[in-house]
DNA sequence: CAGTGGTCTAGACCACGGT
DNA sequence: CCGTGGTCTAGACCACTGT
């Protein structure tokens, strides 16, 4: 579809944003600087208003495919980034965007009472309920990284019984309708334990990275903490930043 | 400052998020959920448009201050992220926002030929001149880390001859008209070298967190490549993130 | 000078949440 | 039902770029 269809329910800044998404991904990567049709020209072609065609290429501009110059015109980036870490993705997708076949083995699956550290980051108190799920997290069948996550009981009850060798994510949305929103991550790195040099296969003194998350649901609440650490020799992060502004 | 200005140069947008960030700023973080004044108040508080005022609050829910929910309002986050790695600033900003007192100590500054990884970086022929820039990064006046920057000679010509013991995203955009505006970057773990260890002044079996950058300008164009490593024990990347969407 | 993106206005209709 | 945020329009003036 090159085309906004002004019969569908989805918004025109959407359709538009992913009409020019599709063709700057297929725009070569060249030397040459590539313009995007002026905001005006785009008006007159989609025959739609100019405060929702800068409403597209405002995302367009945040996801960091384009960029414009005032007075010249809009260009598509040349540094795109594959996959990053700005955008909230599951584990599983993750892996994915990396070129991997993603395989999850569960190690230990239970109901605890929530302790410290993990009873502050749920917001909730020490004596309540938490689901303690442990999986090693396989890229290409070869273990990667390892993860617990922590989930509140009373936002999952009966997880317990359910299949979890597929995403969490995808069973927290369609069995209780929890939607993972926004998350605040910390990343740091730190020499294995046995338990984790055991599980993936490494020698005690390859660092590992280990990465502590706290996400929120669509209301704001604390939905689950998770705790992972990942090979250090198969896991790297990557993130594109952009300049504090608004515009 | 509580009011819009309508005499400031300053856009109304701006001027209204950072009023409305100072009133989050100094908002309880209790769990209370606070709302803040709908749109069409904002907009007869004001006296500007709906437009503007969704500008303005657009900015803030990118930055993880405010949510909003259909039908409901706009409100205040609970969880909001003290430092984020999710904009680009210089490492002299970050350490400030992280508590520390930044020192700096150059350890070795010259002019030498691209090779291989940096030149591919920053897109210039293997036998370009380039500045490389070694200085120790102090927090508190212990080392925290140690940072290569690359840069072509040809964007800051004569830069050897200066002062670099302070912030390097300074002297660009002052002395050259050059703005770092997007970067990608890559971040992993490993054991120190000997190099590291000394400066760094820790062991060679604890672990770093090492970090790899390209900077690039408003044009687009590669302006600087960084290479850090951080002591594992001193520091920690936080970040927020947000799901892939528009609004 | 004409064309570009940046800012802003004053309207409009909609889907949604709560009463 | 009314108020909320979500989407959209048709204008306007500005500063900036290149010719």
């Amino acid at each position: 579809m090159t085309r906004i269809d002004k019969q569908s329910p989805i918004p025109y800044y959407i359709q538009l944003a992913n009409i020019l998404r599709r063709r700057i991904n297929a725009s070569p990567i060249s030397g040459e600087q590539i313009s995007l049709p002026s905001e005006n020209e785009l008006v007159q072609i989609h025959q739609i208003s100019r405060a929702t065609v800068r409403q597209s290429l405002k995302e367009l501009e945040r996801e960091g495919l384009i960029y414009k110059a005032k007075g010249k015109g809009t260009y598509i980036a040349k540094h795109r980034v594959r996959y990053s870490l700005n955008q909230l993705i599951s584990t599983t997708e993750d892996m994915i965007r990396r070129g991997w076949i993603p395989g999850l083995k569960v190690i230990s699956f239970k109901e605890i009472d929530a302790y410290s550290p993990i009873a502050d980051a749920l917001e909730i108190d020490e004596n309540e309920k938490v689901y303690e799920l442990c999986r090693l997290r396989l890229g290409n069948e070869e273990p990667v990284g390892l993860q617990w996550a922590y989930l509140p009981a009373k936002l999952c009850p009966g997880l317990i019984d359910l299949d979890l060798t597929a995403s969490l994510n995808r069973v927290m949305e369609d069995k209780y309708g929890v939607r993972f929103w926004s998350a605040r991550e910390f990343l740091g790195a730190r020499l294995p334990t046995k338990f984790e040099s055991k599980h993936l296969e490494i020698p005690a003194n390859l660092p590992i990275i280990y990465m502590e998350r706290v996400t929120f649901s669509s209301e704001d609440l604390p939905a689950e903490f998770l705790r992972s650490t990942w090979r250090s020799d198969r896991y790297e992060y990557e993130f594109s930043l952009t300049r504090p502004s608004s515009g």
